[in-house]
DNA sequence: CCGAGGGTGGTACCGCGGTACCACCCTCGG
DNA sequence: CCGAGGGTGGTACCGCGGTACCACCCTCGG
């Protein structure tokens, strides 16, 4: 278990909280990113707790230098601030965690316990933002981007379904199939939307479709 | 709060854990997905805990259906397992949670408090995965992605150069005029191309190529 | 020196894609 | 009630895309 906050204080009281612990062996310190990396590498702990303002070397540099170290310790950070840049940044850096400090102390055990078993664990308030960011990777766009791109919002519902099915890199007889149309409504579909959309031919569509995320 | 388990005794459990707290009012239940839609639209419940496996209308499609009604009803799943087939499901659904039933109460709780209050809750086992997946999905494809596609390192040099001005949605004849070819060439290439990379025609090779970040 | 492989070019042929029309039905708002 | 617009379906026609061949040249390594 390894502490790092460049404020003596509150090193003291996590180590009061981690030494409550049974399980929790010894505890380091540090009070600023490169010792915090320097130390990861000498004690190899578990965990370590990873404030991220902090004077020099920050908690985020600290975090992608530890995980890129490829040692087993799993970086739980924990913070004042529940901005959503610093919670992306630290959890692209390879963090296994993301909590508030003002996070109760159960919870804070708890996330503790489960980043050691090598779980990973997101404060709630952060998990809502995050989850929804997934959700919309995941989901084709909506009404959003229909409003971003004109061309996109003069489409009839039909015309959008055709517009993805042509993404997806159907034929029109595919197209026809799965929709249970003709092959002619198809092409009269598609050549509405070409039309509308300005492309030349459906490899254009398809190309206008993914950089819109459509598909 | 409604409660939605086919089990009797499960939703016994959770009755008494949830009347322990101070907070909670009333608590409906319901046996399965149908019932559970139906009693979310006229209880209005801020919570409903949903099972997932249930004969009839499972707890996925429940909560598909409640989140779709528009009501202010967050769903929170608890399930006995951990597949990330049905995390998945459930999160594209819109829960606003998924934990696990062998949960420690007070995580159970702390869950359940957490939804009510508009954040999300993620058992840490699926936190961890979940997280891979959406750094994954945040970094861009570099060179890294020559090497792992196979198909792709099988193209020479030409049919690469093609394959990108196939992306690009450049016509055959366009090809040939920026390459400095003869149409017959290109037609040459692009079905070496198509032939290599296992595509049916040349659209199928711009959403490969796309998926691929060659452009 | 020779063979393999990559790059280029050609011919012949078919089919799907796309355009240009037209037509009919349904829904909905003026 | 009627007209507009969306959805559907059809015919006719052309051209590009794609396949199946074949051929020739160049480079490079055995």
């Amino acid at each position: 278990m390894l502490v790092v906050d460049d404020q003596e204080l509150q090193r003291y009281g996590f180590r009061m909280l981690l030494e409550s612990l049974p399980e929790t062996e010894a505890v380091g310190e540090a009070a600023h990113g490169a010792a915090a990396v320097r130390m990861a590498a000498e004690l190899r702990p578990d965990v370590v707790l990873m404030d991220i303002r902090m004077p020099g070397m920050d908690g985020i540099e600290a975090t992608r230098r530890i995980v890129a170290s490829g040692g087993r310790s799993r970086v739980l950070v924990l913070t004042t601030f529940d901005l959503d840049e610093y919670a992306h940044s630290a959890l692209r850096a390879g963090a296994s965690g993301f909590l508030l400090k003002d996070a109760r102390p159960a919870e804070l055990l708890a996330g503790i316990r489960a980043v050691a078993q090598g779980d990973a664990v997101i404060a709630p308030a952060l998990t809502r933002r995050l989850l929804q960011e997934f959700t919309d990777q995941l989901r084709p766009r909506r009404t959003t981007d229909s409003a971003e791109d004109p061309r996109l919002s003069q489409l009839t519902d039909r015309e959008r379904e055709i517009l993805i099915a042509v993404g997806k890199g159907w034929t029109n007889g595919e197209i026809a199939a799965r929709f249970v149309l003709s092959e002619s409504t198809v092409k009269t579909h598609v050549g509405r939307v070409l039309a509308k959309i300005g492309a030349r031919d459906r490899i254009q569509a398809v190309i206008f479709a993914y950089d819109l995320g459509l598909v």
